[in-house]
DNA sequence: AGATTAATCTAAAACCATTAGATTAATGGG
DNA sequence: CCCATTAATCTAATGGTTTTAGATTAATCT
């Protein structure tokens, strides 16, 4: 069904047939372009037009493809998903989900404003629900009552997303460079310690702390806190 | 500074003079009309144009009062978060905690997407702040380590937004009527049952759990699983 | 009363998603 | 090989959006 297309040529010096090939438009060539599309400008300047453009196409036709911008929105979300790495399935439980959470936050950072996609809208695609059916199966393996996995599995869910949205927030205020990252941070102690004495005791004291010393370090320690609460309901 | 002015009349029947008192304009006039629509429209119909027209004011009007709407938004939500009530300080740690989200859960439900309001940018003013310093004040009277506070509250502040998120999202898909919402149940859990036996075997199986059968007691329960979690960093 | 400042308005630019209906290209049947 | 059908794209329009510049009106101060 592959399409060939004349483009129209100027009489006088359109000299050879120049046929271009268009490869027609799909579901996937779409979502795959608007990917593209999301990591140059971001989620708030992800127009149907600017997907249309760069596929040399009018906008219109996007939607003979495609429902509608939300559901152009959830396919990207999906095919965001389906790169996730699988967790060893052979490592205790704990480990298991906690390269769950390192492979999630990982697909979150490969793609600008991930983070808001996954928190607008219901998740009803294939691979977005094939990860929570893994998470559901490490807690179902680990012998976790039935009544609890959903909820629990959630909360991993919900963790990953909220600490990747801070991260991404203030990594994103300033340049990437490692310099403009301290500096930026500095500038945050600062802004906290210039709080009202009265009103941000705490704030003013713990100044160095919360601006971002170890990303890293600091969603492993969330991980692990979880995973405590987590295996106190294994026993009781 | 109180403006009066006189509204055209038509020449025959404007009988009186019949003066219009119009209050001036100004921040918290706008950001309390906004929060009405907001409330009657949801976020994503939340326009510059229907506030001004609440307020029976040009919307550029609106401009010399606020910089952005980035900006009227960020100042939404922090009068959303004077809304919230403050946790008893003479409770245990943990009971304080949970005060604290449910606080919050509170007034996340009492406006109509103030979720998505506190997933977007950076929390600058001064009552989200005065939040973010409650739970550093309860986290250090409690005695945990200073390196760790600002990470544990993050993980509250961000189980709570996470958690209504979902909440707020598959309540909405129905009519808030009780029996709409078991209907929907059903009809998510019939949903679960029909995907591929092959993939989703965990997910046909808790199908029935999956369902937000009580949203109170998930809540609770992770509020608990944090509570536990946190209290491992204070022994060791 | 006149000048200054504050507040609002008019008008326009530059975007956006979405739809109806026309138009073109490809395909399958006879 | 042509005709009818279906698939894919386009044209054109509707009705929205935020934001700015510059004019205009109202209030206040000297």
């Amino acid at each position: 069904m592959a399409r060939k297309r004349t483009v129209p040529q100027h009489p006088f010096f359109g000299t050879g047939e120049q046929e271009e090939l268009h490869i027609p438009l799909d579901r996937d060539r779409i979502v795959r372009t608007a990917l593209r599309v999301l990591n140059e400008f971001g989620l708030k300047e992800l127009s149907m037009r600017k997907i249309a453009d760069e596929l040399q196409v009018k906008t219109a036709s996007l939607y003979y493809h495609v429902k509608d911008k939300d559901q152009l929105l959830q396919l990207i979300g999906d095919k965001i998903s389906e790169e996730m790495d699988r967790p060893d399935p052979d490592l205790p439980w704990q480990e298991q989900l906690i390269q769950w959470g390192h492979a999630f936050r990982r697909v979150l950072h490969r793609y600008r404003d991930a983070v808001d996609l996954f928190n607008g809208g219901i998740a009803m695609g294939y691979h977005r629900l094939l990860q929570i059916e893994r998470l559901y199966q490490i807690f179902a393996s680990a012998g976790f009552a039935d009544g609890h996995i959903p909820w629990m599995a959630s909360m991993v869910k919900n963790h990953v997303l909220g600490f990747v949205a801070e991260e991404v927030r203030l990594k994103g205020m300033a340049g990437s460079g490692e310099e403009a990252q301290a500096q930026l941070s500095e500038e945050y102690a600062r802004f906290f310690r210039s709080l009202p004495r009265e009103q941000f005791p705490n704030m003013i004291r713990l100044a160095s702390h919360t601006t971002g010393t170890g990303w890293q370090e600091e969603f492993e320690f969330g991980l692990d806190v979880l995973m405590d609460g987590f295996r106190q309901r294994l026993t009781d």
